[in-house]
DNA sequence: TATTGTTATACTCTATAACTATA
DNA sequence: TATAGTTATAGAGTATAACAATA
């Protein structure tokens, strides 16, 4: 197989990963997308952070990030107050309701991932991961990216991954 | 780190996987999507189909694969022609064009992905592939699919993969 | 003058449902 | 009556550009 031969069948197979996420999507409840769980968990594990630190962990325009936090503000799931430090920006922050979300989502899709890999060994699921991210990774320095912060101030829900981050 | 923060972990990849994919969408010519050549590159392999056939490759509705289908013909890359075993369906093809314009598209895209992935090795590339693959085949057993067919008609493109098919 | 964020607009992809033609 | 495909409509996600407030 060629190398061009390759990468086209690796860019069908990401592809493919839309029919995956969709599938994920339908089983969340009620308004909520991946996108919101991917929202949420990042404000999580990365605690407060202004609109534009979360759009570039989003790797998506800042425009579409305002108007998926002012749709997760008008939930109550996360919290906008004051940047003291300056004026034209809101600190934003997972309120318990938000939190209380996001373990059901992250749950809620834990299981549904666990039933489509029931064949996966721990270590697959690891290595595919790994993999997606330092794809992002190659393609984030074509268009450069900061990374996560290394502490965080309050108590994840769920453990951080040291060896990569978003 | 649990079981469903390494779930939540890959789930958060999984969308990184959008950024990619726009990124690579943004150095198609003119009308061309990813969606577009991962079109053209089934009916390439696959040769000559219907529209559901098609709809069931791409895990989409076919209504949304008309469509597609629709502007491909419009721009003279697909062929309909009447079946005569079913005057219901039409029955489509890659035109010359078309395949002109898919190794143009592919190249354009392996050159791309041979730049955000530089660094890696050819395996780790046929590894994420088949990662892929087996990840879209683990959710495709929720909501059943067949597989492409072992013969074809025409000259591919590319070479097939025998291991694993989209 | 530059930057942070918001809003308006448009485009793409998708699904559901209504409809046509044929089986 | 059921099936293949098309079209109409709606929803989610994104980008660009114009704008407001502040640095």
């Amino acid at each position: 197989m060629t190398e061009t031969a390759q990468y086209e069948e690796l860019m069908r197979q990401l592809g493919a990963v839309g029919v995956v996420r969709r599938q994920l999507d339908r089983s969340l409840p009620d308004g909520c997308s991946s996108g919101t769980a991917v929202v949420l968990g990042l404000l999580d594990r990365g605690g407060e952070m202004r609109i534009g630190r979360l759009a570039e962990l989003l790797a998506v325009d800042m425009s579409v990030t305002s108007r998926h936090v002012a749709h997760l503000a008008e939930l109550g799931w996360v919290d906008r107050s004051p940047d003291p430090s300056d004026r034209r920006s809101r600190i934003l922050r997972l309120t318990p309701e938000g939190r209380a979300r996001l373990v059901e989502l992250s749950e809620s899709t834990a299981q549904l991932l666990a039933q489509g890999l029931c064949d996966w060994s721990a270590d697959d699921v690891r290595q595919l991961t790994r993999l997606l991210s330092r794809l992002r990774a190659g393609f984030a320095d074509l268009c450069p990216e900061e990374e996560m912060p290394a502490g965080r101030p309050a108590e994840p829900v769920f453990a951080r991954t040291p060896s990569f981050t978003m």
